[in-house]
RNA sequence: CGGGGUGUAGCGUAGCCCGGUUAUCGCGCCUGCUUUGGGAGCAGGAGGUCGCAGGUUCGAAUCCUGCCACCCCGACCA
């Protein structure tokens, strides 16, 4: 195997999944479809995490949690919904094994165990939560219920890959409920907003915030908002949605509220989610050859100190000045690494942090001892300097916010320069042959259009973005009136 | 589930068509010495049910049959 990963150009599949594996961010498990997370991949979504939840709770929301298992009766109550999703569950049919008397050592489900009735493991947690919330709800004063759940859900996909689409992934699911329409429709907005502040300010990607079409939309769903990012490949990904539910799950699980006037009313519901996928995303957005590159504030090591030297004695002076700085900066915050490992090279350590996409390395030498200074080198624009011991400190810490910043100005270019406005079919297909990325074209409305557009060019329509214009327009395909541009993309 | 492909050491592979000593090479791993400012060099070493089962043969990684697993392209999809 080579040293160097495949080059981003050369086959943008392989160099992801290289890069996924080699950055020790998670690997293939022996569970088909399914994948390992590897510590250093968790430390990072555990990152995202600890922003998430802070935001939830800022918003007003709280943690609980629910079962793994929903009893097919419930699953199938909201029919959209259950229909949606029926086509790739795992369903749990018995409990227990016993020794197969036919293979010595071998186990068998046991038939005499079949359950009842079987349980869905859960695609999504709409079900088992919105049976659970009847029993939490009589009356307005009950309401709102702004609960989120930090759990692992499993979605039988005939094609996995690492992050974007596995068997088993993490996420959070928000479900809260609502007396009106009103609030419903305000939190599922305010929760598409939380999740594009998120990604830009926190992960550094710039998203389009929009509404799903029809067809696009949540099973069981009322209107979808989700935000839309834009990968380096040229290719869309979802990166969050945020729903609205109406009072279709209400009804399915007949959950009624009192309101203030003494009348009988059923209740208003959003759910909204983010998952492992987002890994995914910020991989492909920021990443290059070289390997990762993380945004300071999801970097688990911000800072890596290497040290260069000779024998004992020089280890022992360098060390004295990397743990001081360590120790300075730490102080301020700044998650630091002396790797004074005696088994690797500097050479080998240089590349290794690049591939794991440590923003800032310090490399300390004889020649620094002498001149008083240390080597900083920027993931994000791989280049160096030699800055003066004492400046060190400060010079990092504004290094943090500025790779932040740039990295976030990178891709926002990037995006940018990848929305391409057309005005008819021939230059809709040559864009996104040619260029990718998304286009931004006129739509007739009609899931008749939107299907025969994804039947011919593989693109699908990722949103109707929510700050379009009003505009005069004639469809891309059919040529009938349109008022607003949507954009479409190939999408992950 | 349709169409195509692949299974050889931890990883990546040669050998297979045309059967024949001890299964090739690279990376990684172990030991020693020399090294250390961009993935070290040299020397030595360990590591294999050639996917599984059966068949043909004096002899099978190689040929035949069956099975299994995985990958790619569809359908599905956060």
């Amino acid at each position: 195997m080579s040293k160097k990963l495949t080059k981003r150009s050369e086959d943008y599949s392989k160099w992801y999944n290289e890069l996924v594996v080699r950055a020790d961010l998670a690997e293939n498990s022996a569970v088909r479809g399914c994948m390992v997370i590897k510590p250093y991949g968790y430390a990072i979504w555990e990152k995202m995490q600890a922003e998430l939840d802070r935001m939830f709770k800022e918003t007003g929301h709280q943690n609980a949690y629910f079962p793994l298992f929903v009893p097919k009766s419930l699953f199938e109550a909201e029919e959209k919904n259950a229909e949606g999703f029926a086509k790739e569950c795992a369903v749990v049919t018995h409990y227990r094994l016993k020794n197969d008397p036919d293979k010595e050592g071998k186990l068998m489900v046991d038939p005499n165990a079949k359950l009842e009735e079987e349980l869905v493991v859960r695609p999504t947690s709409e079900a088992i939560i919105w049976n659970t919330y009847k029993n939490w709800i009589q009356s307005y004063r009950d309401l709102p219920i702004l609960v989120n759940q930090w759990a692992n859900v499993v979605r039988w996909e005939m094609r996995t890959r690492l992050f974007l689409r596995t068997a088993e992934f993490l996420w959070q699911e928000g479900h809260t409920a609502h007396a009106t329409k009103a609030e419903a429709l305000a939190e599922a907005e305010q929760m598409n907003d939380v999740y594009a502040d998120f990604a830009e300010n926190f992960m550094a990607i710039p998203v389009v915030k929009g509404l799903k079409t029809e067809s696009e939309r949540f099973a069981g769903a009322e209107e979808t908002y989700c935000i839309e990012a834009l990968m380096q490949d040229g290719k869309a990904l979802q990166a969050g949605t945020s729903h609205f539910l109406g009072q279709n799950f209400a009804k399915a699980f007949d959950v009624k509220f009192a309101t203030k006037e003494g009348t009988q009313d059923y209740v208003w519901a959003t759910s909204w989610g983010v998952s492992t996928r987002l890994m995914g995303a910020l991989i492909m957005t920021h990443s290059d050859d070289n390997g990762l590159v993380l945004p300071p504030n999801l970097a688990p090591i911000q800072v890596v100190i290497v040290p260069i030297y000779k024998g004992d004695e020089q280890l022992a002076q360098i060390s004295e000045v990397a743990n001081e700085l360590v120790k300075d900066l730490r102080a301020k915050g700044i998650s630091v690494k002396f790797d004074d490992r005696d088994t690797h090279k500097p050479g080998f350590k240089f590349n290794e942090y690049e591939l794991k996409g440590v923003p800032v390395r310090i490399a300390i030498g004889p020649k620094d001892l002498e001149k008083g200074t240390v080597e900083l080198a920027r993931r994000d624009t791989l280049t160096k300097e030699f800055v003066e011991r004492t400046a060190v400190v400060e010079k990092v810490e504004a290094l943090m916010k500025e790779i932040q910043e740039n990295l976030y100005e990178k891709s926002f270019a990037f995006r940018d320069a990848h929305i391409t406005t057309v005005e008819n079919f021939e230059e809709f297909k040559d864009v996104l042959e040619n260029k990718g990325g998304f286009i931004s074209a006129h739509w007739d409305g009609t899931v008749e259009t939107e299907d025969k557009i994804k039947e011919l060019t593989k693109a699908t329509i990722r949103c109707i973005p929510l700050d379009a214009k009003e505009e005069e327009g004639q469809c891309v395909y059919t040529g009938k009136p349109s008022k607003k541009r949507v954009l479409f993309a190939k999408a992950y």
